[in-house]
This record gives structure tokens, sequence and C-alpha cells, in this order.
DNA sequence: TTCTTATAATTGCGGTATCAAATATTTTGA
DNA sequence: TCAAAATATTTGATACCGCAATTATAAGAA
């Protein structure tokens, strides 16, 4: 007898979703734990830091994707592990400027080929075209979302 | 002047991660606030409940892919929404069975075709052998990532 | 049969997510 | 100039995630 099929297993969003999890899952095995509980957003964070400094929290949040609430917990997080700290913005008083301190810059360092290993065990046995079909369907995805939220708000 | 590249942009993970957040929100946006609260995960097993009923708790998890204590989670929440009810099994005393009401078999029905219509909006411009590629390119991250977690625990 | 091990569910913890409200500080414009 | 609108950050609320520890029950082994 066939099996009654499930419409959720045809959405796009929920295998995005649980793939998401599963994801966030390894890389706390692999990484997070060996790396002072480095989450992969407080990564990303770091990551960004790494390539220039100084950066407001909007301009943080805008470049990851991430709500500016998130951001100040991320940062918190960071500066208590002593890898980030904020400053006030000298003409801007509203505004930190965040900075990596050398701690935090030691530590990406150490994580980027890690991380980098971890990405290639996962796109094992993945032809590099689909790969890129992925990025683009998801940017499109993105796109749409984006629309989607704008027309009815 | 060329930017600096950053390398979490060429992490799958990465890309996969914030997509999952922007379509969670669409889903709020569009399908949540008007359907009793219901998120994408309490929505899952909803439909997954849909199909057929009195399914012991770990069971659900190991379909949607969850832990058992997310699951205990979001049947607390449907419960409370009176949308599923569950009963001690009657042969094995520490497992419940999840039944849905009929007041959650209404909301199933009148959320499938909203969902659907969502599903479509996000798709909306990608080539459907493209959406192929990225669901079979996602199953197999969750293969690499399973066999990444069972060699290295 | 009883001691040990395995299983199902729950709870607590720390982390992330969004949204909305509050605060502080510019910036604008009448 | 000075009130009103805009901007940057923070905080609180609520929901989600997985892991680890706990509780209750069942199954297996000596």
């Amino acid at each position: 007898m066939r099996e009654k099929e499930n419409p959720v297993k045809k959405f796009i969003g929920h295998h995005v979703a649980i793939t998401a999890n599963l994801l966030r899952t390894v890389f706390a095995a692999r990484v997070t734990r060996y790396n002072d509980n480095i989450s992969p957003e407080q990564f990303a964070v770091l990551v960004r830091l790494s390539i220039s400094d100084g950066l407001s929290q909007n301009v943080i949040a805008e470049y990851v994707l991430k709500d500016d609430a998130t951001i100040t917990r991320i940062l918190d997080s960071l500066e208590k592990k002593k890898l980030a700290i904020r400053k006030k913005a000298p003409h801007d008083r509203r505004s930190n400027l965040a900075y990596l301190t050398s701690k935090g810059r030691e530590l990406v360092e150490k994580m980027l080929p890690e991380v980098r290993g971890l990405n290639k065990c996962l796109l094992e046995g993945i032809d590099g075209d689909q790969v890129k079909v992925v990025f683009e369907v998801l940017e499109k995805l993105r796109e749409n979302a984006a629309n989607v939220i704008k027309k009815q708000p």
C-alpha cells in the first residue's frame, strides 16, 4: 500500500528549515565545542569584523541579515568572551562601533580552516554546478520572500 | 577597489540559515497571524497528524526531524489551543499518543491552500528543474551532516 | 523474581529569532 | 531656535532549537 503523501514535504520552506537546523547542529558538534562555544552566528560576526573593524551595529545587522536586537545580544556574548569590544562612536553618540580584540582575531584565524573543512565535508559528493544552482535559488527565494513581505504588511 | 571577500559567504550553511530565517518570517506574516498563531513547525505537526492520528511523540519527532523535547513543547502549544490532544498509550504508559481535534482538522484544511499559495509565490520565477536540484542537494547535505555527526561524536 | 538496562517524555539551560516598546541622541523643518 | 520626526541601541516578551539530566515505566538478564 502506498503511503499517503505529506503536503508539507513539498514546501521548500520546510526543507530549508530542517536543513538549517541540522547544519547548525553539525557546526556545534564539530566547531562550537572546540572554540569557546562560538555559535555560527557569532562566527559570522567575528569574521565580518576581521575583514574590517569599527562598524556600527546596524551595519553589522544589515550585513549578516539579522535584527538589530539580535546583534546586540551577539555582541554581548562576544564582549563577555573578550573577543570583541564596543566603543562609543565619536561623532554620533547613539552609535556603537565594534572592534575585534586580538584574542578575537586569533580565534577567527584558528577557526576559519576548521569551518572550511567542515563546509567541504558537507559538500562531499555534490556537484559544483548543483551547488551553484542552490546558491542562486536561495538568493532568489530571499528576494521573493522580501517582496511578499513588502506587498502584504 | 575590490572589496575584501568574506569567507562566510562561501559557506553553504550560512546561506541556508539566513534563508530559513527569512522564510520563517514570511510564513509568520502571511499565515501565522491569520491562523491561531500557528508556527511553521506547529503546522508541520498538525499536517502529519491529519494524515494519521495516534502517533507517539518520538515517532513524530523522527518524522519532522526534531528533538523529542521540541515535540513536547509543540504539542503543549497545540493542546493549549485545543487543536490536538494527548492520550496515554494503553499498552505502554510511558508513551503518549497524539490526536487531532476536529478544530485542529478544520484548521489544517483551511491552512493548506494558503500555505500552498505562499509556496507558489516564493518559487515564482524559479525554474522547476532548479527547484528539483535544490531539494536533492538539501537532502544530500542532511545526509552528509548526519555522517559527520556520526563519525565524530 | 528482582536487578539492570533501555525507552518515552519532561524540564532546565543557554542560545537564537522576531517584534514591539522604551531610551538616548541626532536631524529636520517650521 | 525648538518641537517633531528619524535613527541607534537596548530591553522585555514569546517562541524556537538541541543537549543533558530527571522521572516514570517497561523489558531483559541473572
